[in-house]
DNA sequence: CAGACTATTTATAAATC
DNA sequence: TGATTTATAAATAGTCT
């Protein structure tokens, strides 16, 4: 949905994969709240972030509904 | 995104919500899917569905990147 | 009620600052 | 090179089948 459609495969150049992930992280982020919200159920997202040269796993991000913990136990 | 703009605060409705709930979570993890492909990053999503009169906790939806229990062990 | 439809809102790819 | 803007694609609220 930007200026131009792109195909969904891992996007090669370095500095574009960085500023998209964090673009869309911060939306699948959002969209996990909403959802949460809206439909008063409970969610749970985790992402082990971009690789970088400095950081092969990448950092870890998530978020959660309700205490991450408690919520993972269930399954 | 819809015909009209909405709160998000709890639907009180329960077909409207749980209509939402339907769509919504579709586009969670497809987005989900897309940020793993794109980024090539991990991801896991675990969404605790709507409660019902039939049945209170919901049903359990999930999506992962890569096994959603070794994904998750790591944390 | 589960699927289409479509008018709008929202997310975001590129461009620009 | 990150923050902001803009043009466009994508998601989806309400409606209809």
């Amino acid at each position: 949905m930007g200026k131009r459609k792109i195909k969904v495969e891992k996007i090669k150049d370095d500095r574009t994969r960085l500023a998209t992930f964090q673009k869309r992280k911060m939306g699948l982020i959002k969209k996990a709240m909403e959802l949460s919200v809206l439909c008063e159920v409970e969610v749970a997202l985790v992402i082990f972030g971009a690789p970088t040269q400095t950081c092969k796993q990448g950092k870890l991000c998530q978020y959660s509904s309700k205490d991450i913990d408690l919520l993972l136990t269930k399954f």
